[in-house]
DNA sequence: ATAGTAATAGGAATTATTACTGATAAGGAG
DNA sequence: CTCCTTATCAGTAATAATTCCTATTACTAT
């Protein structure tokens, strides 16, 4: 893989930030330092990046993919009033009870959904 | 809510089938019960059904999100070779830890991702 | 029956993502 | 350092999933 400047970019970007961004907040942020990067360029290197385990995605309920370049295994919360994402320290998941089954586990996603702190206010 | 016939037979057909499917899949289902439904419609029940609690979703990596009318809380496990989504029974999740920090967890995925055991083979 | 409300069909519009194409630049070989 | 190969790029067109819109239909209560 080779390492261009727009790459290096985005992957900067992720992980400068202890937070979630779909692909087009990556482009505006990566457009104030490479102002014309394509969109398309943001979406493969994305892919290619999760693809090499350099970042990782989260599934929400809207339609839009994010990315988190904190790839250390954990748990999001997504709430549903600020949309905000939260990350929390994993538990000890069911990953063993279903590898014994005889599935091979390469990953999970565990997402909580519900209202965080500051929105019960 | 009313019971139309368009809602009761999306309905029908989610609960009698203990499987995954997602939008189009289940419109292509209904219409051979009712043939001039409309995508349209099945979308909108879906999501009135989902608002509802009737079915709940199942957000996998490509781009379609899947229903699935066996709304007791389990974990889904999807194949990267076949896509194939199976059922397995929860575990004792991070709920409690993350609703003592403040956070109101109203329902929660975990999907785990690999290989199923049909597909080592 | 009639009015009023809510749901539907059908299709158009929107949004996120992917594919394509000629031009550019990264990185290795000499 | 320069050339060469090839991945990657910008820009644009295409695709796929989902939502929105409008005229029409069904149901409920008067």
């Amino acid at each position: 893989m080779r390492l261009t400047h727009q790459r290096e970019q985005i992957l900067a970007f992720l992980r400068s930030k202890r937070a979630h961004f779909n692909a087009i907040e990556i482009y505006d942020a990566v457009r104030e330092v490479i102002p014309n990067i394509s969109l398309g360029t943001v979406y493969r290197n994305l892919g290619k990046l999760v693809e090499d385990g350099e970042i990782i995605t989260v599934e929400t309920e809207n339609r839009s993919i994010y990315y988190d370049g904190y790839i250390i295994p954990h748990t999001h919360f997504v709430c549903k009033k600020c949309n905000e994402i939260y990350d929390f320290e994993d538990e000890p998941h069911s990953f063993k009870a279903v590898s014994d089954k005889g599935f091979d586990v390469d990953k999970h996603r565990t997402v909580l959904y519900g209202t965080c702190k500051n929105c019960k206010k």
